[in-house]
DNA sequence: GGATGAAATATTGGATACGATCCTGCGACA
DNA sequence: TGTCGCAGGATCGTATCCAATATTTCATCC
């Protein structure tokens, strides 16, 4: 019995690969605010052209995460205070209407998911990887969400939370600031569970402000320092 | 004295012409929703090769305006009543937000802005040029909420809106939806001059609220149609 | 006659090659 | 000494060409 010649994993496109890839390297703080990306060096490293990098490149920017000016290549966007004041605000309206919306239409399987997130974020705690414990953080918000059935303002979120994602996981280092943003979860997750759509509105909106809060202050003293 | 070679027009990128050009055809309704477009024959159409086709739909992706999947091509996306409300919801929770915002911090120049925004607007009724009255709609919101200084905010808003634009076309043609939408426009500016931000607010949140209203229920009646 | 499957065709994805633009460093001139 | 202009190299933007995938066509079988 002849096998397939190639892994099932070879059905995405290349550009897809770099473009993980390269959001990876800015997740995990490997390219900093700033830093430029060469699409020849990119393109060398992983043994591709520069077509896929390229057009990497342009869905990154899409996503907030890289900046491209014409000929002069694309550099890591760098996030300022006032940027992340900006970010937040936008979450802080959109997270609670939606959660909202999707606790108005919750189904058992829907808080299935949830708890599972919930816990997958626990024991990510224990194992202490920060880009491991930043990812399932997200995908908590997003079980929460998913339920409202409102593609296109999840995928704003998406932005907006890969824009500040990387400033997010100095905050969530401290296993004090974890084992807080764990408390929150479980005290979120427990409203959603009794379909309670103000209380899980009111605290997912005080979590996400603590956070913002958090990392604005961490910025604004990182500008200072300068 | 010798005038430079080119134009000042050359200075933008073929991708950049392109994606302009491919945008145009499709909020102008010449491609409509669920029309597949074939990068060779725009390439050839503009003679210009098919890479910087691709880049260009790439972007048009980012900003919702097509559906690219792997190796099939991008069609143009086409709107579902869900997907106008879920658009429209976004926008009734940011523009409100901003335009407070945008009144805390305004200069007289920036009023100065609108104004000249709204009578663009005014003029071009007079006309009746249906693409270009929409483009100046978008123009007058814009320099509402631009002092603000929430440029990711922004974009996100741009990006909604160019989802619906085309939608909104269609209930802009008539002629009393239009003086109604400029007899909005005039209140809101009033309100805006005066600083009012809760009452320009209000204005606003009515105003966008109506034309979801209007492209929704059209919407609805067209996929009953089927 | 309709469904199934394989070859032919069309279309997209990616690699290589070339021209255009920008940045850097050196020298000329005020 | 400081500023300007001008090579030279580095990097990006685009065209051309090849490979991979999807769609269509057409013969075959039930």
């Amino acid at each position: 019995m002849p096998t397939p010649p190639k892994p099932l994993l070879q059905r995405q496109t290349v550009t897809a690969m770099v473009a993980e890839y390269i959001a990876a390297k800015i997740i995990g703080g490997d390219y900093p605010g700033g830093h430029q990306i060469r699409q020849e060096a990119i393109a060398a490293e992983l043994g591709v052209s520069r077509i896929p990098v390229r057009e990497a490149l342009l869905q990154l920017e899409a996503e907030g995460l890289v900046v491209i000016r014409t000929h002069r290549g694309a550099v890591v966007s760098d996030l300022s205070a006032d940027d992340a004041i900006d970010l937040f605000d936008a979450r802080l309206l959109l997270e609670p209407f939606l959660v909202k919306k999707a606790i108005a239409r919750l189904s058992n399987q829907d808080i299935a998911n949830v708890e599972r997130a919930l816990r997958d974020y626990e024991a990510a705690i224990a194992r202490g990887d920060p880009k491991e414990l930043s990812r399932l953080n997200w995908a908590f918000h997003t079980a929460l969400l998913e339920p409202s059935m409102r593609p296109r303002s999840m995928a704003v979120l998406q932005t907006l939370y890969s824009s500040a994602d990387r400033y997010l996981r100095l905050q969530i280092e401290p296993l004090k600031a974890q084992t807080k943003a764990l408390q929150e979860h479980r005290d979120i997750f427990e409203a959603y569970r009794l379909r309670d759509a103000v209380e899980t509105s009111r605290l997912l909106k005080k979590h996400v402000a603590d956070a913002a809060e958090e990392i604005v202050s961490q910025l604004k003293r990182g500008e200072a320092a300068g």
